[in-house]
DNA sequence: AAGTTCAATAACCACCTGGTTTTATACAGC
DNA sequence: GCTGTATAAAACCAGGTGGTTATTGAACTT
């Protein structure tokens, strides 16, 4: 539904990170993309649609190769999404819900 | 297997990216979080199960209550992945992109 | 002790996913 | 017009996912 949704559902998949990861370096084919992987050549097409679909990876045409290139869009949104969390991850906040918690359970003891 | 996986596996969910997001504003127990989805009470179980098996959720016991609290570490982790591809949604790397290419495909047809 | 509340478990379902092998399609070059 | 190459498509399979209802269990309440 969300573009989120394909976008996160995506990058679940260590097989398209590392594909991912590959295209940060220019284009690349679909055998050019299969050949590190010991994977059949159908099984990496499954996973560029999957990329494409999420609008992370786009193709062209050059005779019989459709070169994919990364288009990182997507993953700007992500990012921004998970921006939103940025300060839940200091420590200090941290911190602070634990001593809230803790707080909160002498009350408990207490009465 | 990769810690990376789980996470944005668990934020693949809109459901659970809501949990996540109400989670920022304090701990909330199992019926507190399934009271604005109109979803069963075993879903949201399961879909709990899924953040705390990703590390983004964390559960102590009060009484029958099994209090949720967000833990934004992997999303930390996820974020500082991404970050590794912010370089590519700048437009001038785009259009970099967009002209090489363009300059390829003069050179297929001069050639 | 009996009832109520909060949450987990079980059993089930439809559908999606990640892989396979096999087959088909499209283009290139001799 | 064959032959080889690059990719997609089809059919299949095992296992995971997201949901359900019904049941169980644990802990508070009265």
């Amino acid at each position: 539904m969300s573009v989120l949704d394909d976008t996160f559902a995506a990058l679940a998949d260590p097989t398209r990170r590392a594909i991912l990861a590959r295209l940060r370096s220019g284009e690349a084919t679909v055998t050019e993309l299969a050949r590190p992987f010991n994977m059949s050549q159908p099984a990496i097409s499954k996973h560029l649609r999957v990329l494409e679909r999420a609008g992370l990876v786009s193709r062209s045409r050059d005779a019989q190769r459709r070169p994919c290139r990364l288009q990182a869009g997507p993953l700007k949104a992500a990012t921004d999404w998970l921006e939103g969390y940025s300060r839940f991850w200091e420590d200090r906040y941290q911190n602070l819900d634990e001593l809230l918690d803790e707080l909160k359970g002498e009350e408990a003891d207490d009465g």
